[in-house]
RNA sequence: GGCGACAUGGCCAAGUGGUAAGGCAGAAGCCUGCAAAGCUUUUAUCCCCCAGUUCGAAUCUGGGUGUCGCCUCCA
């Protein structure tokens, strides 16, 4: 399969370090607030490439980091009155919730920075001794001119980075491209070689990923916001510390705009994932994600959430036949044209295609489609469970469709049942009451030569 | 200012040299007591503009115009 390596900047056929088995790491998220689309986004974007990865038969460990140790956090926690661990394990709790609540699978490790820590200050340790980074103060700092390669991911030539670097007040570096690795922070900070303080962000993924994937990683994914500096960072930390290469693969997505605006928590235009997760559920917003490519950018609107809550219903309301898991799958047209689509670069659009062409085929009682249609739905995440109502949501809405109607029935079957005993008299005065009745409830009826059905809208 | 992208029908979107996938929305027909779902048909002489290369370009080259992103925490 070929991916687009941001490095190279360009489309590179795949290759693992090791023969069928995959390490990859994605940045993930910063446990102080919601999860927003943007996130949302993001790791549905790398939750496909794992399924995919898996599904044509890879051997994957999919590391995604918590941060829990950040400025954000304290500020949080100083807010609230709480202690910066209460403020990330219920932030962290939230975010899981949205991402099961998106349908993505749960990486193999998801590693907390507050629990690497002595892997963090093993590596400042040796980036020290190696003189790649220097102790000031009680900080540590990295000397980017000490890497020449510094500005090659984000494509940035090194004068022009210079030219934007500043030194903050209380900050004694070399030079102003210098970052971070330690900072002082004698309240909230943790013993190390110079003194209480705390890992600067950067170096937490270095060690994390390093401690539970190796030293070099087949792919390294995040949004595209991170490059720099916070991957540009990562790079010069491991590759000096580590002495090889640091990723073979780098993978960026894009972003997430409103009103042509990227979304984002510091200009506040952003929607949570629990907000529209309230109108929409995650079969929609992952088809709403997927039809785009995974690096272009892509604009919030309603209208396209119910464009593809529109789309997305077609390929669920695919005709469904008994799964057949003794077919062998790989032998399709469809099939192919679903691994073609996907080896090149992800392209999740003609993936799409390939799904719709396959509703049509089940729809038109083609064998084998239903159950090609659900295995390939699958890698993208993609549900055919529909909504079902709660037992006491479903005595409400009969007892006020009984009100309406003033028929006296004791179960939807029942009802259903009258409604077809006035059908066959040709009584359509009570039938389309109860069917009307029951729209207004959400409920559609569906007749056919086998029965009568009913689902939630 | 530096760097990186993108511009395809009403909307979303695929398409990297051979004559415009797919979805949504719209229209017509079939099916249905009426519906819902489904099925069939239908919607770009044309891909931001200009020039060039070529037998041939949405696709390559050059020049414009417009939009966005990164360069500071950010997925």
């Amino acid at each position: 399969m070929k991916l687009h390596n941001s490095y190279t900047n360009q489309l590179e056929e795949f290759t693992p370090i090791e023969e069928n088995k995959v390490k990859m790491y994605v940045c993930g998220p910063t446990v102080y607030d919601n999860a927003h689309l943007g996130h949302a986004r993001c790791y549905i974007t790398w939750d496909v490439l794992y399924r995919y990865l898996k599904f044509k038969g890879y051997d994957v460990t999919y590391c995604r980091n918590v941060t829990d140790v950040d400025d954000k956090i304290l500020k949080k926690s100083a807010q609230e009155g709480k202690t910066p661990e209460e403020v990330s394990t219920y932030w962290y709790k939230k975010f899981s919730d949205s991402m099961k609540a998106l349908n993505n699978l749960k990486p193999d490790i998801e590693p907390f920075a507050t629990k690497t820590l002595g892997e963090m200050i093993a590596m400042v340790k040796v980036l020290i001794e190696k003189g790649f980074a220097y102790e000031s103060n009680g900080d540590v700092y990295f000397r980017v001119k000490k890497f020449p390669k510094y500005g090659y991911l984000s494509k940035q030539p090194i004068d022009q980075l210079e030219s934007g670097a500043r030194i903050e007040v209380g900050e004694h570096k070399e030079d102003p491209l210098d970052f971070a690795l330690w900072k002082k922070d004698e309240k909230f900070g943790y013993k190390s070689p110079w003194g209480v303080g705390r890992p600067g962000w950067h170096i937490e993924c270095s060690a994390m990923s390093r401690k539970y994937l190796g030293k070099t990683l087949d792919i390294h994914a995040g949004g595209a916001d991170l490059i720099f500096p916070h991957h540009e960072n990562e790079i010069a930390q491991s590759e000096c510390a580590n002495g090889c290469k640091f990723v073979n693969y780098w993978l960026h997505n894009g972003f997430v705009t409103i009103n042509k605006e990227k979304m984002s928590k510091s200009l506040g235009n952003f929607l949570t994932i629990d907000d529209i997760l309230k109108n929409y559920d995650a079969n929609t917003i992952r088809f709403f994600i997927l039809t785009n490519h995974y690096r272009m950018p892509v604009e919030f609107s309603d209208e396209a959430l119910q464009a593809a809550a529109n789309g997305v219903k077609r390929i669920t309301n695919a005709k469904q036949t008994k799964i057949d898991e003794n077919l062998d799958i790989t032998k399709f047209d469809e099939y192919k044209e679903f691994i073609n689509a996907m080896d090149e670069d992800l392209n999740t659009s003609k993936a799409l295609a390939v799904l719709f062409d396959l509703t049509t085929k089940a729809n038109k009682d083609v064998d084998y489609a239903y159950t090609l249609l659900f295995k390939l739905a699958t890698v993208l995440g993609l549900t055919f469970e529909k909504a079902q109502l709660s037992v006491t949501e479903l005595s409400t809405v009969l007892s006020n469709v009984s009100k309406e109607t003033g028929l006296e029935f004791k179960s939807m079957e029942d009802l259903i049942k009258i409604r077809n005993d006035a059908r066959a008299e040709k009584n359509w005065e009570v039938a389309d009451k109860i069917r009307i009745s029951l729209d207004k409830a959400g409920i559609v009826l569906k007749d056919s030569k086998e029965g009568t059905a009913w689902e939630l809208k």
